[in-house]
DNA sequence: ATATTTATCATACATTTTGTATATTATTTG
DNA sequence: CAAATAATATACAAAATGTATGATAAATAT
């Protein structure tokens, strides 16, 4: 196994990935044919169809792209902290990611496709410190349920790094950390 | 002014809307066709041309309506208690307003179109109690900036909100303004 | 109640976009 | 270099959209 797919795939995909995302910044999703797309991409409107069903696949395809390139910046992420300073880190890497990539998350928001950032921090978070938020004593005692907990956080966190991304000129990198920081108690 | 529009206008634009609603519960908004809408709705297409030019503009017309319920569930919050109080009772509307409607927003929710309850809950938490924020030590003094602060707890209390809609039966409307409760802090 | 207005309908048709099929060409892999 | 296969060119069918028009029905105004 670890089959190499075809050269000339891979160049395929990636200029459908790169038209899908020039266009986004120009108009809705919503808006975009497949025949401009492959007009802009310069490939047959029959190899499009050789690879996606429709143009939602190749936007699943893309974002799922998205979420293996950011897995890959979070994995050496060593998990031997405490839940804030893990949170923090994550959340470090994850605007760092944005900010490197900007321009794709920028189409991303404005098409309404950012949902899966939610989904995939609450993955994160779930994933590395369910076992240590569990145990810890200040919020079991708050009774306020793990899930609703982290819904709260990933939901606020995102929101507010998907707001820096449209307004980066307001506030830099560091000072949305601070603020982030002062957000997150300490004894989570 | 105040002219009244046409019964058979009123009549249409309902068809239209329940018809929306009800295909939306059952596939994507992006699967659904014109056609589909007026084959179910039992009205002539061009009877639809000449309300909408496409069903985008038809969701927003449908969104537009939500957003005007829901703030007339929301205008006789009256508004000269403390800040969280007043974020509580109005999220206690919402709540009730998004619960009575729930097959409508479990369909926008599904469509992934619930984008604009955050942005409702900003312009109702800025409109009502920036005034208040700004004269408050603790957040001054923390040195957080308003603007994120809102965002923050607007994008953490859709998510809560909305992810209970589609897990209703774990907690009840009370527990969950309980557990809501608990992460605002008193001080806000 | 009747006249007037106008929204809806039925129908037809042009256009756009999608989806599929096939033979040919070009590129990649082994 | 040979075999495999991805991409192309082309054609065409089907689906969906968008527009136009006269007839019909329903609502409003007098």
């Amino acid at each position: 196994m670890n089959e190499k797919t075809d050269l000339r795939i891979v160049k395929t995909k990636k200029v459908l990935f790169d038209t899908l995302l020039k266009l986004m910044r120009q108009k809705n999703f919503d808006k975009i044919k497949i025949s401009d797309i492959c007009d802009e991409a310069l490939i047959n409107r029959s190899t499009f169809y050789a690879h996606y069903e429709d143009k939602y696949e190749l936007l699943d395809d893309f974002i799922e792209d998205l979420k293996i390139s950011l897995l890959k910046d979070l994995e050496d992420n060593v998990n031997n902290v405490t839940t804030k300073e893990y949170i923090m880190k994550s959340l470090s890497i994850l605007i760092d990611h944005i900010d490197e990539k900007r321009d794709i998350y920028s189409a991303i928001l404005l098409n309404n496709r950012n949902g899966f950032l939610v989904d995939f921090l609450i993955d994160v978070i779930e994933r590395e410190s369910l076992e240590r938020l569990k145990n810890n004593n200040d919020i079991m005692k708050s009774e306020l349920p793990l899930d609703i907990l982290v819904k709260f956080y990933a939901g606020g966190l995102i929101n507010v790094c998907m707001s820096w991304l449209t307004r980066k000129e307001k506030y830099n990198k560091e000072e949305l950390l601070e603020f982030i920081d002062k957000l997150i108690p300490e004894k989570i």
